[in-house]
DNA sequence: GTTGGGATTG
DNA sequence: GAATGTGTGTCTCAATCCCAACTT
DNA sequence: TGACACACATTCAA
């Protein structure tokens, strides 16, 4: 039932690994999709086996590499013969062009600045490469095949038709938008490792095509949000998204959210505010909120922070809501409430000779605070986060039922969804249980050298060390990792940072403080406070350091 | 002539 | 000085090659 | 390829 020795070989790879990797992803979507691919992936999965596999393999190689255009000149596979008749079969098939029409943009990225001089000797030697195509793009607006751009040279350029459909692919296999089939060969080589969650063949990231297809809008948006495209294109292309997928309405509730900001910077306040108000990612309340401010739409304003003060999302969200009533109040006449206490807590001043090298204001204080009995680690949020990921290990990987669906997963699906926890509470309890029992040291330590190194999303594993393990276990009492574990599990996407910079541990004393760093020109953040309140609540010693350079005129 | 940022590769 | 908005650098997997900037 | 923390600029009100 261990999924991932099915994909990865236990020999070394082969002369085409990638195919092996792209043709075992390709049986793997065909089995688990086989009912939910479109026409031409069903096409594409057929037409694909069937080709010699020189040409199946130089697709892959290209469909790997950033772009769809490349020069015949960049394209060397000794691996795979005469590329020339490797391209054949996927020009036959339309899946590549041997002949495209380039624009200026794309001519200007395939060559290089010395080439354009010898196209363009009307263009002054002086100019750097963007401000060539600067003058190009102005002077030529027609697209021109490679052979007309360069009409005594004799080089082809291939461009990737197919290149799309083969993303749509990608993304189905992974579900979600940032991984890559180089994923197959980092973890043949051991450079990552991911954790064997038994996961069975109908366990799958989308269950109908509807899924599916709106899935690959959300994708083509954001991409074409970050090319910069038109914002109402972009918009306009935005799907639906009807459907209860927990997952999908995220992503499509995070899009929205980026393209309203957009929005607001380039001044259009109005449809900013729509889309806000139609908006449940997290912040897009407060958005609105201070969109309507700006609008000089005040007392709108002051209606909407006020039930968001009743019902807010978040603590992050009553923190600024709490602020922003504060200063809306003010607008309008109620005379200024008292301020809250600030949360008290220990204050640390250094003065420093102004910095001689790079070396940051967080390795200067912790040079200066550690002891020889009460070293000084530099972990922000490393620390807390390991150790919840490895005291918590069975949780995050518990193999619910569509929480996992390939073998490159970090984590669970759902990692971030409210219902984590809910979803996971006996395994939850069971983790939090060793905490009442003291068996939590033992349990972490376990994790620690079983896990070694398994990717995961909380565990920094190039921090972790015996030596900081150890005083963290000694020094770190059980009650105090209860609570800050709680909080994680709170709103594991909202709490997972704001911990301070440095962690100092009296091991004589089985003692521990948290020292967060604060350079010249730096505040505290907002999570930080967050964070600091509630360790004051609880009794868990923190210290800001305040850095100031000595001597500065 | 060097160097630093990408892209490519396993 | 508080609050807000925006830009930057750092993680990077590591070795290698290409190319566009420049006395770093 | 983001997430995160920090650096820096701008604005506004006591
Ligand atoms: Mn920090
Ligand atoms: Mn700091």
């Amino acid at each position: 039932m261990n999924s991932q020795a099915s994909l990865l070989s236990d020999r070394p790879p082969g002369l085409l690994y990638y195919l092996d990797h792209f043709q075992t992803a390709m049986s793997w979507l065909h089995e688990r999709y086989g009912d939910l691919l479109s026409p031409s992936e069903t096409e594409f999965l057929s037409l694909f086996a069937g080709l010699p596999r020189a040409s199946q393999a130089l697709l892959v190689r290209l469909i790997m590499r950033r772009g769809q255009r490349f020069r015949a000149s960049k394209i060397r596979y000794p691996e795979l013969g005469a590329v020339d008749l490797a391209f054949g079969p996927l020009i036959e098939l339309n899946w590549i062009d041997p002949r495209p029409a380039l624009s200026v943009d794309d001519l200007v990225k395939l060559i290089t600045r010395a080439e354009i001089s010898e196209l363009f000797n009307e263009l002054p030697a002086s100019l750097t490469k963007a401000e060539a195509h600067a003058l190009l793009r102005e002077a030529y607006t027609e697209p021109r095949a490679f052979e007309e751009w360069r009409g005594n040279v004799n080089e082809r350029v291939y461009l990737v038709t197919i290149a799309p459909l083969c993303t749509q692919l990608r993304l189905l296999f992974f579900g979600n938008f940032r991984q890559g089939w180089s994923e197959f060969v980092l973890a043949d080589l051991g450079i990552f490792k991911y954790e064997a969650v038994p996961f069975s063949k109908d366990s799958r990231a989308f269950g109908t095509r509807r899924d599916i297809e709106d899935f690959y809008a959300l994708y083509e948006c954001r991409r074409r949000l970050y090319e910069e495209e038109p914002l109402a294109e972009v918009l306009e292309q935005v799907p639906r998204v009807s459907s209860q997928h927990e997952w999908l309405q995220a992503r499509h509730a995070k899009l929205l959210f980026q393209i309203a900001r957009q929005h607001e910077r380039c001044g259009d306040r109005e449809r900013a505010l729509s889309l806000y108000k139609e908006c449940r990612y997290p912040g897009a309340r407060l958005r609105a909120i201070r969109s309507l401010e700006l609008a000089g739409r005040t007392h709108d304003a002051i209606d909407l922070a006020r039930s968001a003060q009743a019902h807010p999302e978040s603590s992050a969200e009553a923190q600024k809501i709490e602020r922003m009533v504060k200063r809306l109040e003010r607008k309008i006449g109620v005379p200024a409430s008292k301020r809250a206490a600030a949360v008290r807590t220990e204050r640390i001043d250094l003065i420093v000779p102004p910095p001689a090298g790079r070396e940051s204001v967080e390795m200067i204080a912790r040079g200066l605070l550690a002891q020889t009995d009460a070293p000084v680690y530099y972990v922000e949020n490393g620390l807390i986060n390991s150790l919840f990921g490895l005291l918590f290990w069975d949780a995050i990987f518990a193999p619910l039922c569509g929480a996992f669906f390939h073998p490159f997963q970090f984590g669970p699906m759902d990692l971030f969804s409210p219902t984590f926890r809910a979803r996971r509470a006996e395994v939850v309890d069971e983790c939090l249980n060793t905490l009442e029992a003291n068996t939590h040291a033992a349990r972490i330590r376990q994790t620690f050298l079983a896990k070694q190194g398994t990717q995961s999303p909380f565990v920094t594993w190039g921090l972790l060390n015996d030596d900081l393990l150890e005083n963290a276990l000694n020094c770190m009492p059980a009650a105090d990792l209860r609570a800050l574990f709680e909080r994680l599990l709170n709103n594991l996407a909202e709490n997972r940072s704001g911990l301070p910079d440095l962690v100092q541990f009296w091991p004589a004393e089985k003692r521990y403080r948290m020292v967060e760093v604060k350079g010249p020109g730096d505040r505290l953040q907002d999570n930080q406070l967050r964070w600091m309140a509630f360790c004051a609540q609880h009794q868990i010693s923190v210290a800001v350091c305040h850095v100031r350079w000595a001597q500065t005129l």
